[in-house]
RNA sequence: GGUGAGGUAGUCAAGUGGCCAACGACGGCGGACUGUAAAUCCGCUCCCUACGGGUUCAUAGGUUCGACUCCUAUCCUCACCA
């Protein structure tokens, strides 16, 4: 049972301090019933999840299932700071009213994932806003200069002469404390969080905490593009609340290879599951496109419902493999004869009537499924169904 | 504060008086192919009812028949020195 549980924590993760610790935890949950807490600090900066994050989600829910209670913490007071991590410049200082608003839509994008009942909520601002001038400067001096300079993004910051805010320093120290305070026994995060997960290791044994935090540290999930981390101003990301369209399509526009990395950091398949399609696909008995369709369903399906997750399919395969037209389509209107090139710029398919042109030359443009070859066609009165290219389609009624 | 270099299309980056709507790369778009929105190959890539016209190379003026290219001023960026 215990080993079980432990090969379900220690899935996909990329490094954890103590290990130890974490069995201790799960033999007095399965022998004695005894409850401990896992922590795991999220930045309302951003209202919207993707699945970057939902990798730490997941690992919160997996502790849930074996006596772990979560302390999602939201912090409300270091979000004024903001994370230096990874950061190349000081970043942007919230206001209030954007962190409320970020948190609400944050928690309810979260309960799909985590089982509300064994969470707690938790705001940092509750306890560091009580801190005070004294306290800061006691915790403080837990650290010194050269240590933190250590830290890879603030020496490249301050070798290339980019301002770093003092109060940026506090950061690791505040969200270390924020484990002191709350007597976490497990903090997870992801490996760009090294620094600031040991810093709570540090903090409880300077605060004389019996016990220090494990620490478990997720890798950080490549985006669309399989190389560089998913993030939305990268734009390589799938959101938590895409529509279930989108949603299957952009996993399925990711790489064979990619898949495998997906299934183990997002899929509810067990490993060897998992192990046994890659074998299949492998020996060929095991198309990969049926492997990555079974992905698309499943992460589809979590954030909306099965339904929706098989009419997405449903519909990517009608408009994609077997190229016919899908079911929503835009409807526009216009008085009187236009201009095609005319048209399909007023329907948004195109940006401006030359490139519209430039479509018509190449044969990508289509109306009502027969190629364009004329260029100066006008639509008269009647009812259009127009496409360009494989995938912009627009109808248009001219009155 | 001083000195030097530079600002060119979505990005990077050529072009140093007419051959420039401006080489090239990436990206993007279209086509072929494919299980795929991947890879590969081909084409396109400022705007305009368009074999022609219009507006561009930080901004504003100027020189010239003609300027992205020369001059002047302004704004911004970067490097070195202090």
């Amino acid at each position: 049972m215990i080993q079980n549980a432990l090969n379900e924590i220690n899935r996909g993760c990329a490094e954890i301090i103590d290990n130890e610790r974490i069995e201790k935890l799960l033999k007095a949950y399965y022998e004695e019933g005894k409850t401990y807490t896992v922590k795991a600090g999220f930045d309302p900066t951003a209202p919207d999840l993707h699945l970057g994050h939902t990798v730490l989600l997941q690992k919160l829910a997996a502790f849930q299932k074996y006596g772990g209670r979560v302390q999602f913490l939201i912090g409300s007071f270091t979000a004024m700071i903001g994370d230096p991590t990874g950061k190349s410049a000081t970043r942007k200082v919230l206001t209030q009213e954007d962190i409320v608003k970020n948190i609400a839509s944050y928690t309810t994008q979260a309960f799909k994932i985590l089982d509300e009942s064994k969470t707690d909520i938790v705001y940092n601002n509750e306890w560091l806003d009580d801190l005070g001038a004294g306290g800061m400067l006691q915790l403080a001096s837990n650290l010194t200069v050269a240590r933190m300079l250590e830290r890879d993004d603030f020496s490249k910051r301050y070798a290339s002469q980019t301002p770093i805010a003092v109060s940026e320093f506090m950061y690791p120290l505040l969200q270390g404390y924020d484990s002191v305070h709350l007597q976490s026994d497990i903090e997870i995060g992801g490996t760009d969080q090294k620094f600031n997960l040991l810093m709570g290791r540090q903090l409880q044994k300077a605060y004389n905490l019996k016990k220090q935090q494990a620490v478990l540290m997720m890798p950080i999930l490549e985006g669309l593009d399989g190389v560089q981390k998913m993030s939305k101003s990268l734009g390589n990301y799938i959101g938590v609340t895409d529509a279930p369209n989108d949603m299957f399509g952009k996993v399925l526009s990711i790489s064979d290879t990619l898949m495998w990395r997906y299934y183990e950091l997002l899929s509810t398949k067990t490993l060897e599951e998992i192990a046994q399609m890659k074998t299949a696909v492998e020996d060929g008995s095991l198309h990969p496109k049926k492997v990555k369709e079974d992905l698309a369903l499943e992460i589809t399906a979590r954030f909306h419902s099965e339904t929706q997750a098989n009419t997405a399919k449903e519909e990517f395969d009608k408009v994609h493999a077997k190229s016919q037209i899908p079911t929503d389509i835009e409807e526009f209107s216009c008085e009187g004869a236009i201009w095609i090139a005319k048209a399909l710029q007023e329907c948004n398919i195109e940006p401006s009537t030359s490139q519209a042109r430039r479509d018509i030359k190449q044969g990508g443009v289509k109306i009502n499924q027969e190629k364009v070859t004329d260029e100066k066609l006008q639509l008269t009165q009647g009812e259009y169904l127009l496409q360009v290219g494989k995938r912009k389609f627009a109808k248009l009624k001219v009155n």
